[in-house]
DNA sequence: ACTAATGCCTATAGCTACTATAGAGTCAAG
DNA sequence: CTTGACTCTATAGTAGCTATAGGCATTAGT
């Protein structure tokens, strides 16, 4: 199998694959003559077991310890329910932080219904006044150094 | 007003506003004899508005026409209230693949109770099962090149 | 056999929004 | 006059890819 080949299998990037090999998540596959990478179903279960675990919102280095984990079967796997406990929690808590981020979107929105100019503008002027913005909760309290919400 | 004194009244770290500076999001302020920032209130209150902005999941770029739109009032701000409505949007599919994912790890949570190795643990077993992960859950059709939730 | 298209190779740079580091200059207090 | 806190610039690093450039290998079609 070549990389194309196991990329269209498991629906993972070619240059996926390759970034995966670079991180030491799959082992360097052997090679044809023309030295193209070949791989073999044993490859491609591993990479299926990354994927999942990617779309479990895994981190790569939490991923390469439970590939670790699953070549050395002798250990016990309590961690892997104590990983999996951190992860919902942390799911959780982002569920939280974008509740309330809703709710301030939505405050902004009814703030303006358009048509307005930069300074006449509900939301313009929303984004501007800091204080306003919920002093009562807790969770407005943004934390200095606490990471911002992305999309 | 030094940057450290700006640093403090804003809760932005220092390193951050110069990068602002330096992104265009901040004007470059004057100097002091000594080549230090030199800020002012109206300095403080753009910062106030990139990072009240920031707290909403606006991008650097997004914040970037908000601050031209509200240095040129005479502009239409449809625009701005379609940008929070996107936001919302967004948000809420966030929230939907975060409630699925939870579900996904409660499940696998449940599959295994602790104590044992990587071959019998039930969520080194799970993880491993590409198809079993619902076939028929709309949401689990991950789009091959769609954004993988990271934490 | 020749050619064009496709696939593969490596290496490097770019993405977001910062954060960390190094090495040097400035300023106020003791 | 020295110490320490603060500031300056420039550069590299973070996560998890993605994009690009420039060059081989293979294959399908003529």
């Amino acid at each position: 199998m070549k990389i194309g080949d196991l990329a269209k299998k498991t629906g993972c990037k070619v240059v996926t694959i390759r970034y995966y090999e670079k991180e030491g998540l799959l082992a360097p596959p052997g090679r044809t003559e023309g030295n193209y990478r070949q791989y073999g179903r044993e490859d491609q279960e591993r990479l299926e077991f990354i994927m999942h675990c990617r779309r479990h919102g895994m981190k790569l280095d939490e991923i390469k310890k439970l590939l670790v984990f699953r070549s050395h079967p002798q250990r016990d796997c309590t961690w892997v329910t104590d990983l999996v406990e951190k992860h919902i929690k942390n799911v959780d808590e982002q569920i939280a932080s974008l509740e309330h981020l809703k709710m301030h979107l939505e405050q902004l929105r009814g703030s303006c219904a358009g048509g307005h100019s930069g300074e006449t503008c509900g939301i313009m002027r929303s984004l501007g006044n800091v204080g306003e913005c919920c002093a009562s909760c807790a969770r407005c309290g943004h934390p200095p150094d606490g990471p911002v919400l992305t999309f």
